[in-house]
DNA sequence: CAATACAACGGTACTCAGTACCGTTGGGAG
DNA sequence: CTCCCAACGGTACTGAGTACCGTTGTATTG
């Protein structure tokens, strides 16, 4: 009943140590030996000592990859920033864990340079699934794949960021909020022939002069083709 | 006149050996042999083994930061994406060895997650830097901030990695149309009143009617205060 | 020219993370 | 009871990074 204790043991008296000593002056052996196990049984839970503390970065990497997979959204954005979603919920499912975690990656750049690392990999899968799914091979194409990718993932580490501040206390509508912004920044693309599309399309711009001041340059745009 | 040349010397051998038998199959003391220096020499030069690959990293941030604290542009998001150009140009005129790296980084897992931390300290900067520009306080104007420099470092590093690939001649013009995507990303914030702003806004849509069609209309909406 | 100061170097010894390998133990399943 | 197997502990090793010490070559100053 009680053998897979010593993997929490071994979590439980890493960060324990260090909160005492801090990560660097804590070794391996320090951390078996107040866990009452061997440094080999150590290594078998976790494959390095920054491991201890991001246990499971990896599942929750192919769980966003599957809900990606299995995914049917009417935009690859919007099946992106539904599945990071999970992440959020992930460490709020961790909830004091995840808040003792991130005053050691605020401390310790190891750490801090080790989530980051984590945190590219999301956003690199977000890049790809979104790529492909505009099918697009295009330069700006690609450039406005990964705009939205970084999009995504910036909003979700803001939100998360907060609330691991115990700045909010409502973090999934923030986060709610936060991925209707990043929608919203990116508005459906111009120009690529789809059934029936032979309307007129309007660029966004602000300006001084009056509706009917600007209206022939206006006509001149929506007449003579692609405009500068 | 040749006495820095054991740095240089500690390079070129680093590389060729990285290229030879792989990164992690490298030694310091491989490449302090074939450099012919003792292993002092080299930590005395590099602080670490990944540091023969970035060595100037730090100073090319710090190069940025002043960058910044001496620019006066319209917008903290304009000054951020003419600062980051720096990067760009520093690569760059670092040629071929900036390729070298980039093939080491793509295969070496290590290397990349290093790669990434430094551009993470480059997006911080650019986040504080446009937070500090703006001196909203506002939770969602701290989300813009966040938006804002994620969306200059992917296009940055969208435009660099196209160049490192090969797969741009001129990636400083590319990298201008980068910047004005992602500058025309993030309308000016409305509502706030400035002086002398009683002029015309158009929002961005489309339609498939002409523009005779929806003129009525257009003129309504500008005419009749904030439409929906 | 001689004494001194200094910077770069080489060598040794150490700590610690991570890997490989081997033997031991403590239960279930046949 | 015996076989099996999973989890464990111990030992030994490699390699990165640090600390310290002695040496050498070079520039500076009297």
């Amino acid at each position: 009943m009680s053998k897979p204790a010593a993997r929490i043991r071994l979590a439980d008296a890493a960060f324990a140590l260090f909160d005492e000593r801090g990560y660097e002056q804590t070794t391996v052996d320090d951390i078996a030996e107040r866990a009452g196990v061997g440094r080999t049984t150590f290594f078998r839970h976790y494959r390095s000592k920054e491991d201890v503390i991001f246990p499971d970065h990896d599942r929750l990497l192919t769980l966003i990859k599957d809900r990606l997979a299995t995914s049917s959204h009417s935009t690859g954005l919007i099946a992106v920033s539904d599945a990071v979603r999970l992440v959020l919920l992930h460490y709020i499912d961790e909830g004091d864990l995840a808040r003792r975690r991130y005053t050691l990656t605020s401390k310790v750049a190891v750490l801090r340079d080790r989530e980051i690392a984590s945190v590219a990999r999301y956003q690199r899968l977000f890049r790809e699934f979104i790529a492909d799914w505009m099918g697009d091979p295009t330069e700006s194409a690609s450039l406005r794949a990964e705009l939205m990718a970084a999009a995504v993932v910036a909003a979700h580490n803001h939100v998360l960021r907060r609330w691991l501040r115990g700045e909010t206390s409502d973090p999934v509508v923030e986060m709610d909020e936060a991925m209707r912004d990043v929608v919203a920044l990116f508005p459906a693309p111009s120009g690529s022939g789809e059934a029936g599309d032979a309307g007129t399309t309007l660029v966004a711009f602000r300006t001084g002069q009056d509706l009917d001041t600007l209206l022939p340059s206006l006509r001149r745009l929506v007449e003579g083709g692609t405009g500068r």
